[in-house]
DNA sequence: ATAAAACTTAACCTATAGGTTAACTATATT
DNA sequence: AATATAGTTAACCTATAGGTTAAGTTTTAT
C-alpha cells in the first residue's frame, strides 16, 4: 500500500476540508456530480464565490472537473480523501488508545 | 457509533492538519509527549511561533496541555483525529470505488 | 444576429495565519 | 536576592481565504 503523498497535496486537501461549507459540497458530490451553478444554488453562494471554492477543491485534487458545453461539471475524486484518511490512520487506530496519559507521563519524568 | 461532531471542531481540526509542520508535530507527539521548547527546537521555530501552533492544535482539540512547574507539556489527543478520520470515512471506503466516472455521468445526461 | 446562460477573471475589502521582535510573568537555580 | 529558564502576550508585517461587484468570455437558444 502506497502511503507517501507529496506534502503540499495533503496540505491543500486538509485545508480544503477545514470548512463546513466545503465538506457539505463534498457530501453533495458523494451522491452524484453537479455543475458549478447547481452547487452555487444549493449553498447560496454567488458564482464567483463558488468558483473559488471549486478551484480550492480542485487544487487539493478532491474533485475533478469537466466542461460540457457551457456547463462545468465536477465530481468527487476519492483518492485525495483516501490519502487524507490514511495519513490520519497512521496515528489513530480504531482498536483503542491504551497509551499513558499526559499526567502519568509527567509523573514518570520525576 | 456517534459520528456527529460540532462542525467548528472539525473545521479547526482539519484546518490544523492542513500544515505539514503541524502534521509533523502530531507525528512527533504520537511517540511521546513533549514540551513547547522541545517542539520549538525540533521544528526550528521561535517560542512565540510554536506557541501559536500549539494554541491552534489545542483549540482543535488535537492536543492536550498540562503545566508542570515552568514547563508546558503537550500530548496527542486522539479523539479529534478519530472524528476527522470518521468524517472522511463516510465518503471514502477502502473497499473500492466503483462509481461512474464524470465522463459517463455527463454522457448519461444526454 | 441578438440575447441569455454559465461561467471566469479582475479589483477590492476584511479577517485570519504565521512569522518577527520586544516586553512581561512565573518558576527554578545559584 | 539575583539571574536564568520556559513560556506568554502584544504590536507589527505580509500573504491568503472568502466574500463582494463589475466586466469579459464561451456556448446555446431565439
Amino acid at each position: 500500500m502506497e502511503t507517501k503523498v507529496k506534502s503540499s497535496h495533503l496540505d491543500k486537501a486538509f485545508a480544503a476540508l477545514g470548512s463546513a461549507k466545503r465538506r457539505g459540497m463534498i457530501e453533495t458530490l458523494s451522491y452524484r456530480p453537479a455543475s458549478v451553478s447547481q452547487l452555487a444554488d444549493e449553498f447560496n453562494l454567488s458564482l464567483p464565490a463558488m468558483h473559488k471554492h471549486i478551484r480550492l477543491l480542485e487544487k487539493a485534487q478532491l474533485i475533478e472537473r469537466r466542461k460540457a458545453g457551457r456547463t462545468n461539471f465536477v465530481a468527487l475524486d476519492r483518492q485525495s480523501l483516501a490519502s487524507a484518511q490514511q495519513w490520519i490512520g497512521q496515528f489513530y487506530t480504531e482498536w483503542g488508545d491504551n497509551r499513558e496519559t499526559l499526567e502519568n507521563y509527567i509523573a514518570s519524568l520525576k
